[in-house]
RNA sequence: GGCGAGAUAGCUCAGUUGGCUAGAGCACACGGUUCAUACCCGUGGUGUCGAGGGUUCAAAUCCCCCUCUCGCUACCA
């Protein structure tokens, strides 16, 4: 039964580092659905891969002492085979640095700009510094920035940019007419709201400020935008060429059935994706699904605090199927999830090893204490079968219309529902009562075999989820796993067969309080490793945390600082800005002169602690209104990656208005 | 500031177009049972359905307003 093709893509993976248990999240999630999919009768396709571009990574290569490619090919390693340990069954691992992908980003550039989408920045002078941004002449508005108001300036570099705008309309009638599109629908609104109704800006689409991506084959001073590189992966795994000689993979393929991808590339996958594949001329992808994240629970992940879960130790700890179910079953469908050493424990035990495990457990030691393990069915029926029955051949197609929704930890309480029925069913049969009656014996080898055949049928729908227990349940019933086909009928166990004589613990009970302790003690030698520094890597390991990269600016001439007037500034009053949530306004002394200052830092200091601080002040930035307030200058603050500020304050006593130069 | 989502049992959440004593899972307590991994089955809540007002025979469910939380975004000189 061939349903057609399916093809399905996780983002592709940043090599900059060991993806935590939150990003390995998403090739698990990935996985089950293409694994459903299969079993339910599609010619499915799984690609998942690794972007390498980036000046974060070319950054630290050189940190390492290394070339990109040598620290891309060592982080593409590590992941796959973190992929692998997951169990996951993707058919295509594509690489941003492979050459078929590097030669057809190439190709696919220099179409767009022949076409026109693309043009290069006939716009110099039109840079707003403040803002960051460029704009197009037609963005204008008075000649001066749309967003500040302020003069733009010329730009020194030259740069590509994609024509964003035209192609906007099209996209919007394609969202309103495909509500499927943007999943889960609340984000659908955030992208029109935010971007699309107010008006698409051009996109920049080319770098010159570092050399580590793919060259644009016709002006070598530029690499492709690493977006542009990264999202066309989709395309380019499956054997697209812009020439028009794609593969016929590609064609059967084409357009992807669903993206799967986090909450925070969302913009990138329905927005600029559909528009550049429109400029291409391609369909648009069926459905894009950003998926919520698993956040640790107990404090923050950090590396160097040693603390951060990656999926390998979980599955260390507990075995890759205990840690498929948990990701899956603890994800809610738009909400982040949460993730900790208790929670998973709890879980474990209360699902897995009660309900499951100790399920299949007891069911084999009868089969074995009363019939010598052989199950067969004499056709000793009672009325209590037939509800035992009705949960056992509906649950698939109570699991199929979950998964349709992408609901997987949904289908998965579903499959578990079939499991404790037949918990139930054990308690209303009573086997070890029947087995004291000699005339009952066709009763009880009917109430087993009706067990194992219910618990086949839930391992055959649980085998997407959790591949290797629902084999090793299936060998231990000495039968295969099933087709969907007869999971939905009742009666697929031959009658006769025997189970094995030594049923295996599926899963393990645990002590919460006894694995905490040991995650603690790993952590524990971890940090300590990456202290004593044992080896550079694990120096460099513990020191990430404590280092940030920025785009770097254009260089600017001596003449240029010098126009900027730092002081010291002391602040005798603070007030929060009303109707704002960000801003506070201060009047701060600078010499003799007092000057009301707007800063948007009341996350992180109170108006109170404000008071009395020395401070870095830019004071010859034109004043601006900032939500009906005038300010006359700038609180200087460092910035983490967090968005947490810190003020900058003299390390040795100074008098307000000491020049800072 | 703009747009959006949400506030239901100790915890995580369901509650379709308003309709019988407001539900599930986990945790907890008690009872039953013994095939099984101290497991399984059953029973148990006085939950102000965030606050207030309104519409209605009837509202967790619709309308208004308030408080709080969250998401995206702008601003953050």
């Amino acid at each position: 039964m061939n349903k057609g093709k399916y093809y399905i893509t996780t983002a592709i993976a940043y090599t900059s580092g060991k993806p935590h248990i939150g990003n390995s999240y998403e090739i698990v999630l990935a996985d089950s659905i293409a694994r459903f999919k299969r079993k339910d009768g599609y010619d499915v396709y799984f690609q998942t891969g690794t972007d390498e571009h980036g000046q974060k990574i070319e950054l630290k290569a050189q940190e390492a002492g290394i070339t990109p490619k040598e620290y891309v090919d060592n982080v593409a390693g590590v992941i796959k085979k973190l992929w692998n340990l997951m169990d996951t069954s993707y058919d295509h691992f594509i690489r941003t640095t492979d050459d078929y992908h590097e030669k057809q980003v190439q190709k696919i550039f220099k179409k767009l700009y022949d076409q026109g989408d693309i043009y290069k920045g006939a716009y110099e002078g039109l840079y707003c510094t403040p803002c960051e941004s460029f704009w197009t002449e037609s963005q204008l508005v008075d000649g001066k920035c749309p967003d500040c108001g302020r003069e733009v300036k010329p730009a020194k570099e030259e740069a590509y940019f994609f024509r964003m705008s035209k192609y906007a309309d099209r996209l919007i009638e394609h969202i309103n007419n495909h509500p499927e599109f943007i999943q889960p629908v609340s984000r659908k609104n955030e992208m029109m709201n935010n971007f699309l109704l107010p008006g698409l800006q051009d996109l920049c689409v080319s770098r010159t400020s570092f050399k580590w991506g793919i060259p644009v084959d016709f002006d070598d001073k530029h690499v492709v935008y690493v977006w542009l590189d990264a999202l066309t992966n989709y395309i380019t795994g499956i054997g697209y060429d812009c020439d028009g000689n794609s593969t016929e993979q590609y064609h059967k393929l084409w357009p992807a059935d669903l993206h799967l991808i986090g909450k925070d590339i969302i913009r990138f996958h329905t927005i600029y994706w559909p528009i550049f594949l429109m400029a291409l001329g391609e369909p648009l992808p069926k459905q894009v699904f950003g998926h919520p994240w698993l956040l640790q629970g107990d404090g923050k992940m950090s590396k160097s605090k040693g603390n951060v879960i990656y999926a390998d130790d979980l599955v260390d700890f507990f075995g890759v199927d205990a840690v498929r179910y948990f990701v899956l079953h603890e994800m809610p469908f738009d909400n982040d999830g949460t993730i900790s050493w208790e929670l998973l424990v709890e879980r474990i035990n209360s699902d897995l090893a009660n309900t499951l495990g100790n399920l299949v457990n007891r069911t084999i030691s009868m089969s074995n204490k009363y019939f010598g393990g052989v199950v067969a069915d004499k056709g000793v029926c009672e009325a209590v079968d037939e509800d035992l029955k009705a949960v056992v051949t509906g649950t698939l197609s109570r699991v199929s219309a979950k998964m349709d929704e992408l609901r997987v930890a949904d289908a998965l309480t579903e499959i578990f529902a079939l499991f404790k029925r037949c918990n139930k069913y054990i308690d209303e049969t009573e086997p070890w009562v029947l087995a004291k009656e000699e005339a009952k014996k066709d009763r009880l080898a009917t109430v087993l075999y009706n067990l194992v055949e219910s618990i086949v049928t839930g391992a055959s729908l649980l085998e997407p989820f959790m591949p290797s227990t629902a084999q090793k349940i299936a060998s231990q019933l000495n039968t295969k796993l099933r087709s969907f086909e007869e999971c939905g009928k009742f009666g697929n166990y031959p009658s006769g067969n025997k189970v094995t004589d030594k049923p295996e613990i599926l899963f393990a009970r645990l002590d919460a309080k006894e694995v905490v302790e040991k995650a603690e003690a790993m952590f524990a030698e971890r940090k300590a490793a990456a202290q004593a520094g044992g080896s550079e890597a694990a120096e460099k390991e513990a020191e990430e945390e404590n280092v940030i990269d920025i785009e770097p600016k254009e260089e600017i001439t001596y003449d240029d600082f010098a126009k900027m007037q730092f002081q010291v500034g002391e602040i005798i009053a603070c007030e929060e800005v009303p109707k704002s949530k960000k801003l506070l306004c201060s009047q701060v002394k600078i010499g003799s002169q007092v000057k009301q200052i707007v800063s948007g830092i009341k996350q992180h200091y109170t108006p109170q602690e404000m008071v009395g601080k020395k401070v870095m002040v830019l004071v010859n930035l034109k004043p601006a209104t900032l939500a009906g307030v005038v300010s006359e200058g700038m609180l200087l603050c460092a910035e983490d990656a967090e968005g947490n500020l810190a003020l900058m304050t003299p390390e040795k006593e100074m008098p307000a208005g000491a020049e800072i130069c």
